[in-house]
DNA sequence: CTAGCGTCA
DNA sequence: GAATTGACGCTAG
């Protein structure tokens, strides 16, 4: 039994597994983190740096970037969509998986290191505000999450010792219960064999209630009938039901329930009916339970392996599905062995979450009825019509917006595989250092305390140590809300040189890549050799995207090796990882808000980085003699002014004083006068109206902008300033079309797998990365 | 400075 | 004992 998952694996099922089945043509890098587990370095740090290696051709020939303007209508997926899927992609999946088997890993010799090397080619694309050719640059990058080569690693002992230490694990109705079980579903899915019960009595109720046509009961040809029907009416609502009873409709749960069907609602009676009772005569409700061999789907052999309820979602009429990402993903995941996920991402379903939430993204609905509650007061009004001030949000929403949702889906549902094993060793290896580490720390102390203990450790340096007398010409930092004395690394590693130990300060990082980093990755795995992250496009006021278990957008940029001995020569399989990196979205964005003609300057040198050129103007250096660390201290330092931040602040991150602070603020602002304007400009509107618009026509209000606290006030101000540079203004118009640039035109295969802000991460084939590098210099990519 | 998420006490 | 909150640290502009 343990062996079904691994064979799905090697049979190439699964179209994830393709990346762990190329064949590396780059050696491993073995890049060493501070030797941190033989001797306890004085601050164990992983910088923050990238490597920028430019190389190569420059192309001459600057990408536009726009937005492919939809009439705000539903449209059919383009036929090319289909083609790509058939013809292009799953035939490579064979390819792979033909690899994947013949390179099987034997178990225990080989195991594959707890994270990859790729190469990533950064094409750093040109925004709105300047032209400038496009660079293309190569650099080594070690991926940040764990990818490994195992599913034959699996084993029911490796599922089984799952510590229980964190919620999600304790949450999880069906975790630990019987033992190892494959889960199909993936990230919210699971336990598909528990509850049978329950779900049968649930869909007991569902079908026995007369309204409801169960679609299991049907012949063929009432089926046929029905599927006609389903193809002539003018809206359908879909809603997901889980095995617990509960609907997508229903208030949001901690652990999202195993899905076992799928309610359709058919209407052809688009007005006159009132929410209340939704039902017309000419509508009709379906429920569909979801199979994995659907027996409606079975029985239409005409039909092929094309699923219907694909051509549901794709048809060209209106398609309404609250959390409409949650129905895509399940759709892919259960039908994911017949259906690319291709198919899928060019899905056009309407989400009233996403359209609620753009009218008031700092309040987001909680639920279904909220939404309701809040927008549809009057029964017969339709809230995202009429009202001008909704015009800008409808075209944002149905450009943007609407073709996110699917591309989500599409990146919920592929997954990274990780070799467990190799990572719980890391997690205990991790543990015995912190506990090395916590006992010299007690030594150092005089006493035995909680290391991990804000108070504690502040008791202990403050009041037992009392190590703040001893630097008084340094300031130390203290804590926001209660003005204590503060115990975080920057305040720890200024008192550190007193101390004779170092160990003081080095848990907390320990700590924090064991707990958050790798026990935390494992947590996101019970039951299954993957992880997933869920995507968010609804929970950032600034429009950004959010991604949760794990949340791929903080994982470390560097890679963490642990020791040599830790790092196991594993097979020279690789992934190869593109990412396309924007340079600096946002600072491009204010030079062109602003207009202002010095920042401007700067973004019209082709190959300059601007922080680069900043840190080497500051440091009074030569950019080639700029590290990545200053470059970073540059970047933090111009955000923070631009963004309005206090000389206190400010001096804290330069590392100079308050005086020298607000000097080079004065200095900052008086060379880039535009910006100033622009920054006034955008409070004194919000002052007026009492929101502010972004360049995409998203909406923040403000109900703190004229509160009479002075601090209120202010923090208010700042924020309209961000909320309108920050935005995903030009990633996500590169995000939508560039995914569906990947689904039907491109000829690589490729597969976006992350967005983080500014970049955009693909699996490509390693033997296709230049060409994929290629497609994206060319300008039909607009 | 602004956005987030995850951990811990 | 469970749920909430503040401090911290990771990420991104």
């Amino acid at each position: 039994m343990a062996l079904a998952p691994t064979s799905t694996y090697a049979a190439g099922q699964d179209s994830s597994s393709s990346s762990t089945a190329i064949k590396a043509s780059k050696k491993m890098e073995n890049l060493n983190l501070p030797n941190s587990l033989n001797h306890p370095p004085r601050f164990l740090s992983f910088p923050l740096k990238r490597k920028h290696e430019i190389l190569e051709h420059q192309n001459d020939h600057p990408p536009k970037i726009s937005l492919t303007r939809h009439p705000p209508k539903w449209e059919p997926p383009h036929c090319s969509q289909k083609q790509a899927g058939e013809n292009g992609f799953s035939k490579v999946k064979r390819a792979w998986s033909e690899t994947a088997i013949s390179e099987l890993p034997e178990p225990q010799a080989k195991v594959s290191p707890s994270h990859q090397t790729g190469i990533v080619v950064e094409v750093h694309k040109e925004t709105c505000a300047t032209k400038k050719p496009l660079q293309i640059c190569q650099r080594k990058v070690e991926e940040k999450c764990c990818e490994s080569t195992l599913a034959s690693k699996w084993t029911p002992s490796s599922v089984t010792c799952k510590p229980l230490k964190h919620k999600r694990a304790k949450l999880g109705p069906e975790h630990g219960t019987n033992g190892p079980k494959i889960s199909h579903e993936g990230a919210n899915g699971g336990g598909e064999l528990q509850n049978q019960s329950k779900a049968g009595c649930l869909t007991a109720a569902l079908t026995s209630d007369p309204r409801v046509t169960d679609c299991g009961k049907l012949n063929p040809e009432e089926k046929m009938l029905m599927l006609e029907k389903a193809g002539h009416a003018k809206a359908l609502v879909l809603t997901l039901v889980y095995r617990d009873g509960t609907t997508q409709l229903d208030s949001e749960q901690k652990l999202a329930p195993a899905v076992c069907g799928l309610l359709m609602l058919m209407k052809n009676d688009l007005d006159g009916r009132t929410p209340e009772d939704p039902l017309g005569q000419n509508d009709s409700l379906v429920y569909l339970k979801l199979e994995h061999t659907p027996a409606w789907a079975q029985q239409c052999t005409h039909q092929s392996r094309e699923d219907m309820l694909l051509q549901v979602l794709s048809r060209s009429q209106l398609v309404v599905c609250y959390k409409a990402k949650d129905l895509l993903r399940t759709t892919l995941q259960f039908y994911r062995q017949d259906l690319s996920w291709k198919q899928v991402a060019g899905c056009h379903v309407q989400d009233p979450q996403v359209s609620g939430w753009l009218l008031d993204p700092a309040n987001p609905s909680s639920c279904y009825q909220d939404l309701f509650n809040k927008h549809c007061k009057r029964p017969h009004t339709t809230p995202a019509q009429g009202t001008k001030k909704c015009q800008g949000l409808w075209e944002l929403y149905s450009d943007m917006e609407l073709n996110m949702i699917s591309v989500l889906a599409a990146m919920e549902s592929h997954r990274i595989h990780v070799d467990k094993e190799a990572l719980k060793r890391t997690s205990d290896l991790l543990g015995t250092k912190m506990k090395q580490l916590e006992q010299e720390a007690h030594r150092a102390a005089g006493q035995i305390f909680l290391v991990t203990s804000n108070p504690q450790l502040r008791t202990v340096l403050f009041e037992k140590l009392c190590l703040q007398e001893r630097c008084e010409n340094k300031k130390l930092p203290k804590t926001i809300n209660k003005q204590q004395q503060s115990t975080s690394e920057a305040a720890v590693s200024i008192l550190i040189p007193l101390v004779y130990t170092t160990t003081l300060c080095c848990n907390p990082q320990v700590h924090k890549i064991k707990s958050t980093f790798v026990d935390g990755i494992l947590s996101c795995m019970t039951n299954k050799n993957y992880i997933s992250s869920t995507w968010y496009q609804t929970s950032v006021v600034t429009g950004r995207i959010s991604a949760k278990h794990p949340n791929f957008q903080a994982l470390p940029r560097q890679p963490l090796q642990i020791t040599k001995k830790q790092y196991i020569q594993g097979k020279n399989e690789t992934v190869i990882n593109v990412e396309l990196y924007f340079c600096q979205v946002e600072l491009r964005l204010l030079a062109h808000l602003s207009s202002d003609p010095e920042l401007l300057r700067i973004f019209t040198h082709p190959q300059a980085d601007v922080f680069t050129m900043l840190a080497s103007q500051w440091k009074g250096v030569t950019e080639a003699e700029v590290t990545s660390e200053d470059r970073e201290h540059a970047k933090r330092i111009v955000y923070s002014v631009v963004y309005g931040a206090g000389r206190e602040r400010l001096s804290g991150i330069l590392g100079v004083s308050a005086e020298q602070a607000s000097r080079f603020q004065d200095s900052f602002l008086q060379t880039y006068r535009e910006v100033q304007a622009f920054i006034q400009r955008t409070i004194q509107q919000c002052h007026k109206q009492g929101y502010v618009l972004s360049i995409m026509g998203r909406r923040r209000t403000l109900p703190n902008i004229n509160a009479p606290d002075w601090g209120i006030r202010m923090q208010a101000e700042r924020q309209a300033v961000n909320f309108v540079v920050q935005g995903r203004m030009t990633v996500g118009a590169v995000f939508c079309r560039n995914s569906v640039w990947c689904i039907s035109e491109c000829v690589c295969n490729c597969r976006l797998i992350a967005q983080l802000h500014d970049e955009l991460l693909y699996e490509v084939e390693d033997s296709q990365v230049e060409q994929f590098a290629g497609e994206f210099t060319t300008p039909n990519i607009s």
